[in-house]
DNA sequence: GCCCTGACCGCCA
DNA sequence: ATGGCGGCCAGGG
């Protein structure tokens, strides 16, 4: 895991520089991308849970921002974020909410009217 | 600083 | 189960 910590930072430094976007040196978006950067295969977390693994507690929102400007070369596995008590937050129907549901049910995961079961959800502890 | 906008959350009718 | 609502917090104009 500190590997996979390094491996992220690597990708992402070079790209912040060249950026001139929102937040090229936002310590909160790291972290919560670290985070996210962990959540195993068929498992999933909610943006609460997440923002709290990284120290933000109260900031699920900040979890929302971080994916949303993520720079797809890091590869961040986005599907597995969901609302609270796992949910998929995106509109019924919509593009995003039925690619996310592909993406899971490729990993295993049952998904029923966007939702996923209790078991799948991943209560963290440390990182 | 003020106001609006979210890939949010939890309570409550 | 379900929609409503207030609370939250950072970004952007």
């Amino acid at each position: 895991m500190a590997r996979a910590k390094r491996n992220l930072r690597e990708l992402w430094q070079p790209l912040a520089k060249r950026r001139p976007t929102p937040a090229a040196e936002n310590p909160a978006l790291e972290a919560i991308w670290h985070v996210i950067a962990m959540i195993p295969r068929g498992r999933v977390c909610s943006y609460g849970e997440v923002a709290r693994a990284a120290g933000l507690p109260g900031h699920a929102r900040q979890s929302a921002y971080a994916l949303r400007v993520a720079p797809k070369e890091l590869h961040l596995p986005w599907h597995r974020v969901l609302g609270a008590g796992g949910r998929i937050v995106f509109a019924a129907g919509s593009a995003s909410f039925r690619e996310q549901a592909r993406r899971l049910r490729s990993e295993g995961v049952r998904v029923v009217n966007g939702r996923v079961p209790r078991e799948t959800l991943l209560q963290l502890e440390q990182l």
